[in-house]
DNA sequence: CTGAAAGCGCTAACAC
DNA sequence: GTGTTAGCGCTTTCAG
């Protein structure tokens, strides 16, 4: 076998079907100025030899190729990874590739973010990552289009799609109130992401109009296991809440467990449960969950129209002063709140 | 705001740091032969400038780049999902990036392995891709490391990690035959994968072995529906199976679901379920799914170890003889068998 | 140790 | 239409 290194190039191209190296160029440019004969004789010539152009170099001569960052943390929540999946599906049928940047404790976010840089994105999401707003600004300093994904800094000027969580909040605090709750703890995930934020403060904000203080707020992970952990410590005191809003989903499956088999209560006689996202499993028989669906589509729809033109289109203004989109999502009610 | 597409280059460090180009070059080299004055000095005039290297450039020249491909069909399933971040987490911390392809029926699968081939990536990671042997045909003879994660093709010299499907179909027929069951059905997913059909290879060849016959096998989809409407057909009939053993935990899970709650049955008194991967639903109290759990960590490790050279080390021999790595899963009993 | 110079493979004027 | 000619920004000899 030839040497890994040595692929074929244009110029091999052009020479093996006797026409110049920049003709092999055109037949491989949609719009290109070419007779269709040539055209044709070059890709034929270009498949025997197993050619295909080099993006780089085209990215070079470009300055500009269609990748496009994600950044993301939380890929193993269900949530998340349908993110990923439909940003990766809607972005491939516009053509642009998409580059994912994993991001955990144990990388230096600062580091990720260099090595991000050194590709020439088109343009950059990041979702479900804490301390986006220093990232994005750097981002936005390399002249680099970048949006929050369902995160929101308001001190950073970037903009970002999110979720109305505020909203969502003060749903999930009248349904509750409304079925007669008024022990209501919020079980928090990771206490300074954005989305917790916001969720627990539209919850608070609407049940103190309404004259109601919640008992508790725990804050943990983003977790089945921390859901669990802390319905059962919320449960294990003298006066328990009936009622259990979880920052997410996952969260809101774990407490449900441990409600239901580890401290035998009913669901939702005892204690009612909430989640947020509608993940798969929020639907499934065994937990028929009661949450707040997040309007997915609509938001990658959103992020998409922002960050990438449309064919034909100018790119939208880089930084259009920081708007915020706030869809709103949609309660879901289903059996785990009466 | 400048011009976007004029970003920082080399030259512009090393006129502002009073250097040569090759200069700046070398500072940004972790072996460069550069006096240690001379490279900090250009580090910092470099950030202050906002100066990052362009991938693109060094890529064409070096003729290589740090970017593996990963081609994706069922990102949404959970155990996929969870192979992607380990991946990406793996590759990030030896340096590479990964470019994400997710495969759909609405992508024409070449046009996805063209674009890919464009980005003269180092390795190539085809998983969860039905008709995966022809593509990864297509990548070897173009000089790219390939690597059949959880899938193989007999017929294509293609190196594979999968895990030891076979054995762990063997593995649940003991389990179930040695409960006492006699009628046990299997419950496919997609019909033409490989993973399922070596499942239910190993599990009809030891149910043979040990003198009983499946009652009937139904293919359909990896899904959460599917499993559900694959128990409800299956229990519909005069002499309904006794166990189910499901092509992976997803399907598992809606079987449970059919049963007790769509069916009233009891799991595992009237019948005893098994899936496939052990996804972490798998172990939420509400299902304590019995399961084979793939060793997903060792057969990412041994992926990267046939793909990925480690620090100092040369490049494996792209294809030493389409390798066949069967790594065992391991059989996980818990509360849906006796 | 450092600078000059030659490309890497490709696109985009520019002439013909 | 088609070929010729410059580079895109960087790494890497090769001198010095």
């Amino acid at each position: 076998m030839a040497d890994r290194k040595r692929r074929v190039t244009a110029t091999d191209v052009a020479r093996a079907a006797g026409v110049s190296q920049s003709a092999v160029s055109r037949a491989f440019t949609p719009g290109g100025r070419i007779a269709e004969a040539t055209r044709k004789r070059v890709l034929e010539v270009a498949a025997e030899l197993g050619y295909h152009p080099n993006a780089f170099a085209r990215g070079l001569v470009k300055r500009e190729t269609p990748i496009v960052g994600i950044l993301m943390a939380y890929v193993d929540n269900h949530f998340y990874a349908t993110v990923l999946e439909r940003f990766a599906h809607r972005l491939g049928a516009r053509g642009r590739q998409v580059m994912l940047f994993v991001v955990d404790d144990d990388t230096p976010l600062e580091q990720t973010v260099r090595t991000a840089l050194q590709y020439q994105l088109e343009a950059v999401v990041i979702a479900s990552i804490t301390l986006s707003s220093r990232m994005a600004r750097t981002f936005t300093a390399a002249g680099v289009p970048v949006i929050l994904f369902n995160r929101y800094a308001p001190e950073a000027a970037v903009s970002a799609v999110v979720c109305d969580n505020v909203a969502g909040g003060r749903a999930v605090a009248d349904l509750l109130l409304d079925a007669g709750h008024r022990r209501i703890a919020f079980v928090g995930g990771v206490a300074d992401s954005s989305t917790n934020r916001e969720r627990e403060e539209g919850f608070r904000a609407r049940l103190d109009e309404r004259g109601v203080a919640p008992t508790t707020t725990l804050d943990g992970a983003y977790s089945y296991e921390w859901g669990r952990e802390a319905a059962t410590r919320l449960l294990a005191v003298a006066e328990p809440p009936d009622a259990l809003f979880c920052a997410n989903d996952v969260i809101a499956l774990g407490a449900l467990d441990a409600l239901r088999h580890d401290l035998g209560l009913d669901v939702p006689d005892d204690v009612a449960v909430v989640g947020f996202d509608d993940i798969p499993a929020a639907s499934w028989e065994a937990y028929r969950l009661t949450t707040v669906r997040q309007p997915l589509e609509a938001m990658i729809e959103r992020t998409l129209a922002l960050l990438i033109p449309a064919d034909g289109e100018e790119r939208p203004d880089p930084s259009p002063g920081a708007a915020v989109e706030r869809l709103s999502g949609e309660l879901i009610v289903r059996g785990t709140t009466r």
